[in-house]
DNA sequence: TTGAAAATGAAATTCATTTTCATTTAGCAT
DNA sequence: ATGCTAAATGAAAATGAATTTCATTTTCAA
């Protein structure tokens, strides 16, 4: 099931999606890789979507604009994408690896709903400097983090109620 | 490989091993499961480790007490653990599904090391407020959260320092 | 244009997790 | 104590996501 997500970010501009495909062929050149069409089309297709998507998630996608790329070649260029940073893997309670483009966003966190499964973005720039503080107390070179909070959403409690009547 | 943990909690004492049993087994009772000697070898098994433990690395370590327990005994176990509160899981960046105990544990967070994966506890009460702050900021009925900080450990750092010189 | 290196995608493999099922056991009622 | 019934057990099979293999096709630099 594609997670519905909550946040305010607008589309990627023209101009933003120029800058991403820029950053991943640098990164292809660098390791020696070759731009292709099939490539493009991934990559198009993940930076269009708001989505958390999974692998296969993207496939689908992917397959509506190109009904002939495999699912290996999605897998593997997501995995590309990692490499140089435009996408990052979130761990999501269903178990399944979840990406989401990383390419000029602000540093945010997720709260997830356990009973939907809907994650609503949120914003705090304390959980950064927190990252901050940590590293330096521990000696520990912090390079990201992780924050997730978990609950019930605000349409489950209402649904839930509304059986209890 | 066995997640190497560092953090500053004792061993469970005589006293804090029988409350968790009591929490477990009231447990049972309350879903009507039976209390059986595996199970008991397993919380034991569990509740004497204090790294992040894998079933199946719960399962070796089982074994070396009971050989006779078999691997899907382990995994039912640990579900009714963590039903009970006496384990959660903890998403780690290798992909499988961690387990720690839970049971008189303060609210703590994880530094992951991704060069050689060791994991340093740290405890931030900041964190907990803000699970809080958001929720209520959101309407969100916040129950629990995950907080983690990836990077580099102060030994990696040396190590690979040394390599380059 | 051409050839070497890389990419592709279908299929096979791996591996953790979960389920199935025949057998054994716990614990309640007698 | 004894029998009974629901639950537990554990070996094996099933599942399903992630990853690898390999024969074929494509890219791109010389």
């Amino acid at each position: 099931m594609l997670q519905r997500r909550i946040d305010d970010h607008a589309p990627p501009t023209r101009e933003a999606m120029r800058e991403a495909q820029d950053i991943f062929y640098k990164h292809l050149r660098r390791v020696g890789l070759k731009h292709t069409e099939q490539r493009d089309t991934i990559l198009r297709t993940f930076l269009d979507t708001r989505d958390h998507l999974s692998t296969d998630e993207l496939f689908r996608l992917v397959k509506k604009r190109d009904a002939k790329i495999g699912f290996t070649t999605v897998y593997r260029t997501l995995k590309l994408l990692a490499e140089c940073g435009l996408a990052s893997a979130v761990p999501f309670p269903d178990g399944t690896a979840r990406y989401e483009h990383q390419f000029n966003r602000r540093s945010h966190h997720h709260m997830v709903c356990t009973e939907c499964g809907a994650s609503v973005e949120f914003f705090s720039p304390e959980v950064g400097k927190l990252e901050e503080e940590i590293g330096r107390k521990y000696h520990f070179d912090a390079t990201r983090h992780n924050f997730q909070i978990y609950g019930i959403c605000e349409d489950c409690r209402k649904g839930s109620a509304r059986k209890a009547i």
